[in-house]
Parts: structure tokens; sequence; C-alpha cells
DNA sequence: GTGAAAGCGCTAACAC
DNA sequence: GTGTTAGCGCTTTCAC
């Protein structure tokens, strides 16, 4: 049978009160009566049961990780840090899997707010912001993470998507391309959006060819880079920029198999985070863009934890730069600078 | 405030037995009665508590998952398909990341064993039988998931390491190398073990070089598999069997680097788990060894479910079977084949 | 310096 | 067909 807090105060004399307090370091207990209860929770084999305890006080010691693709290295390496960061202060990670469905999000974000966690953390797949918001309890702790919404309702920590695009685009121009094709993520989400924003700018700035039918969409799933590819190869693309690293690896991987040369017969410039060791070997070939993947799971984690304790305090929003490494700018070293 | 059921019940004008019979479909209810019910409910919004729910009935609907790698493509994948199986069923999922630390794995499973979850899935980094067995409260439910114990005390699912492994070296000595090196993951993982033992016997068997140099173990970590390709190199290999997926990907990166042709200066086979575009690349130079990822975790999803509604099950195990595409096999089609 | 006891919100006998 | 009520194991106020 179960051993309970009274058992252990029974075995030791004193009141489940004192126990309490004991195991807890919550009030005062006298050097002889801490050895007692010491001694008696050795004997039975006490644990205290966590669901009373977060019954009772209302914590769960626990955070809800809402991710679009967990299979997806940029946000397998997200949670390892984030489990990092919370483990090291006594929390749980629950993890949940939207495969960039909303309605999964939508049902999952219900049932880890009705008392399963004490904050959660949402890499987002939902692009209306009334819809997100609905299902967020007025109060509860929410940091987004990755994706945002115009509205700054929630806090949120992000990687500037803007700059690194805009200077690819501007490098590609430099080396001649006067087609670029871009491929992006999901269109609802808002790291494409400001993505696609940012090359559609740097496309008007730098006087290159403004083409709807340069700007393809994947959905940053397995095979969807594909076809992307073929449409932009059909547009005559002469220089490309992948906006997601499992479509980037996929994208070098299908132009390998069409015998078309990086850097040579085409022009590549694209998100890294994916796995590293394989654009390794095409580093002198293409430019990289490298998020800080550690990073921004680390800032969400004390973000997180920060809001649980203090859910009233203002929104705070952190946006992370990515690490932008020109084409051959360096080999083996770089792998331990990530 | 918090809404409770006896808000609902009194805004109804029923008991909160019959509140907690209705949304519980746990006896019968009167139509008329669970319209007044629904009604109260949707008003108030009410949620039932979850810790409260799990506190009184012992069932957290949660399971626990210990990993040694989050970010390890191959573990991620399998947490994924894990996740789906769980979800489906009305069950969550609490990761843990031990980064192959005992004391990290001991810290986790005694604080998820305590009123955290309601079953286990451990890819154990333990090696010790009985350190692993003290930390498991008798009759909770246990599901080891692809590293085992030579002890069968608890359920496993678990993929065969021999057969492939035994192939491999045959296949090379079948192409004229003599002097084949293994890069193994950490020795004592029940993985590793087998595959280096099937490694030794297949090389006795096919008359090669038996040399203890020729044997190197990584960690399965990044950077771990060039030191031991450096060293193997250095022992005049002429064909190197790489145990696991990331570092099957640093050894082809690092060849690549060296300037050392796959297939012709020297041959690979390697278990490929861990990034299939980054394989496709080459696969018409090296054999492949592909486990069954998604199968280990729906597997593994459907045993510690099937453990949990049955504790006292008889111990259940399962060997899946990786499938082995020797080199140049097929081409773009293997990889919906996946 | 320690104890007694009141619940937290829910489920499930038991009663009618 | 529905209501009453006793706890689940713990924390915490109040009391001494």
């Amino acid at each position: 049978m179960k051993v309970t807090i009274s058992d252990v105060a029974h075995l030791a004399g004193v009141s489940t009160a004192t126990v309490s307090h004991t195991i807890n370091n919550t009030r005062y207990v006298s050097g002889e009566t801490k050895e007692k209860v010491y001694r008696a929770i050795a004997e039975l084999g006490y644990t205290p049961d966590a669901s009373a305890r977060s019954f009772r006080t209302g914590k769960k010691k626990t955070i809800g990780f809402i991710v679009p693709d967990i299979s997806n290295k940029f946000f397998a390496t997200m949670i390892e840090s984030v489990e990092n960061h919370l483990s090291a202060h006594g929390y749980h990670l629950i993890i949940a899997n939207t495969k960039e469905s909303m309605e999964r999000e939508e049902n999952t974000i219900r049932l880890l707010t009705a008392g399963l966690v004490d904050g959660l953390l949402i890499a987002s797949t939902i692009d209306d912001f009334a819809r997100f918001d609905a299902l967020i309890p007025p109060g509860f702790p929410v940091v987004l993470v990755d994706r945002t919404f115009e509205e700054k309702k929630y806090s949120s920590i992000c990687v500037s998507n803007f700059q690194p695009i805009y200077r690819s685009v501007c490098r590609l121009a430099g080396k001649g391309a006067t087609r670029v094709g871009i491929i992006g993520g999901l269109p609802r989400l808002s790291t494409t959006k400001e993505r696609i924003f940012a090359y559609q700018q740097a496309v008007t700035d730098c006087g290159l060819a403004q083409d709807e039918g340069l700007i393809r969409y994947g959905d940053s799933m397995e095979n969807s880079a594909r076809v992307c590819l073929d449409e932009l190869l059909t547009e005559n693309c002469d220089a490309i920029v992948v906006c997601q690293g499992l479509m980037a690896s996929e994208t070098i991987s299908y132009l390998n198999l069409k015998n078309i040369r990086l850097g040579e017969d085409i022009d590549l410039v694209s998100f890294v985070d994916y796995d590293y060791d394989f654009y390794q070997l095409y580093s002198n070939r293409m430019d990289s863009i490298i998020q800080p993947v550690e990073e921004l799971g680390d800032a969400a984690g004390e973000q997180i934890l920060r809001r649980v304790e203090a859910p009233d305090a203002p929104v705070f929003e952190k946006v992370l730069t990515s690490a932008y490494k020109p084409c051959g700018f360096s080999g083996v070293q770089s792998h331990s600078e990530r």
C-alpha cells in the first residue's frame, strides 16, 4: 500500500504538519525532530505524492511546450535547451506536437491549460490572433516562441527574420543573379511573412526581377521542397533562398540528383538549422543563416518561469539575431562555434 | 475565481454527483438533466480541474518518456510517434532528456514515478540492471525502448542489431576489404554490445583481420565520430561500419573534408536513422541500415498503455527488424519508402 | 517548536 | 434517476 505523510508522522511520533514542514523547509524544526522524521521517511521509503501536492498547492511544477514539429531538428534542439533550463529549476516539460495543425493546437491548448501545466510555451501554427487568444484562459502564463502575432498581448522570444534574408538577396544580386527565387514555409506563419517581405523589399531595392512565380511556399515537412524547386527551375531561377532547414536539405539533395551544381549552375542561401553536418559539406558553395536555437530555448525557459512566478508582469519581447555565414567563410572550426 | 463542480451543480440545480456523472458518462443521466448541466457548464465556462481529478482517481493520463538525447533525430522521431499514439488515446507525454547521464536518469526516474506519470517509457543509459531496477517502484508500469537488459523483468521494444551488422561485415568482406573497422556507440549500451558482438563474429567467420584497434567507441554526440575515424585511419582500415546515425553524418562529412572518396578509397556501411536526406546523396556509394523508428515508437506507446491498464500482464518483448539497403539500391523513390 | 484540523475539487460508494 | 457525503494526501492557518 501507498505510504503517506501520516504514516511517517505516526512512526516518527510527530504531527503531519511537522513532517510537511521538515521536508519542505517551510518552518523551523528542531534538529532532533528532523532526525526522527528523516529516519521514519527512510524506514518507510516514503515519497510525497506529486499529484496530491499539486492539487493542494495549485502548482504543477510543469510547463507545456507546444511545437509544430518535434522531429524537426530546429524544434528538437529548442526543446532540449528548454528542458535543460526547466529541469535545473525543478520543473518538468510536457510536449505536444501539432504537426502544424491548428485544430491539434487548439485541442492541446485547451487540454494543457485545464490544470495540467503552470505555463505554456507555444510556437503557434495559428495565424488568427483572436482565435488563438480565445483559447488562453485570462491570466494564464504564456510565452510565444519563434512565431508571434502583430498584437503584442503575449510575451515572445523570436529571431529576427528580416535582416538575414535581405542580406541574402543582396549578396545573390551582387554575384550577378537576376532571377532570385525563394522557398518559404507555411504562408500563414509570422516567420514566413517576415522573410517573404524582406525578400520582396530586397528584390525591389536591388533591381531584380519581380515575379510572383519566384515565390513558392512549402510546408517544411518531408518532400515539400522538391515541388517548389521544380517550379522555381521552370521559372529559370539563377539563385534560390530557402527559408527553412529541412527544406534546404531537400533542395541540396535534389539539386544533386538533377546534377545541378551548387555555386556554379545555381546559387543558394539557406537557413541551416536542420542538420549542421549536412551543410558543412556545402559551406564553401552557399551562404548559410544560422539561428541561435539554444539561446532561443534558454530564453524561452527563463521567460516562462518568470511569468509563472509573476503572471502580471508586463509583456516582454526579445528578438535574437541569426548568424550569417557567407559562403566558404570557414571549415571545420565553424562546427564548434555553433 | 476558479469555477468548480459545485458552482455548476448549484446553477444547474442538481448535485455535484450528477454533474460529475454527466461529464464523465459514468452513470445514467436523463436527457433533460444533461441539458441543464451542459448549459450551466457553458454559462460558467467550467473546466474540470485536472489535478483534482488525477489526485482523486490516481490516474494522471500522462506517460513519461526518458530519452538519452532528444535532439538526435532517431529519438525525436520516436517521440513523435509515441506522442501520436498516446494523444490518440487521451494521454499526455512528459519527456526527460538524460544526455546519456546515468545520474540524470536516476533523478528523473525518481521524480516521474513519484505520482507524476502513470507509466514510463525508458531508453535507458544505465548498464547495471540492479541499479536500474532499484529505481522502479514495485509494480510501476515500465516499458524499455530500444535498449534492454539481459534480465527480462521489464517489457521491451527493441530493434535487432545482430543481423544487419553481421551482414554489413560480410558484404564489405565480399567487396575485398580486409581490415574492417567499426565505430560503436557508448560501450555500456545493450545496442552497442550486440552490434560489436555481431561485428566480431562476422570478422571471425569471414576471416578478416581481428584487431582490437579496429573497434572504436564514440558517444553519439557531436564531434565524437571524428576522433574515432582518425584512429581507424591510422589503423589502415579499408572499410568502416558506423553504428549510429549522427556519427555516420560526421564520418561522411569528415571523409569528405579529408578528400577520402566514399566507395573508392574506403567502403562504408552505416545506420542512417539520423537524417535521411543526407544519406540519399551517398546511397549509391554505401550500404545503409534503416531502423523502423516509427514502428518502434508506435509499439512502445501501445505497450505502455496496455501495461498501465494491466500492470500485472506478463512481460512482453518485441524485436523489430531494420531494413538493409545495399549500396545503390534505389534513388529518389526510397525516400517515400522510408 | 509543534499539533490539530480545515479543506483544495473531484469521484464513487451508498442511499433512496 | 439523482442526491449525500466521505475521503484521496497534502499544505497551512490558527492555536498553544
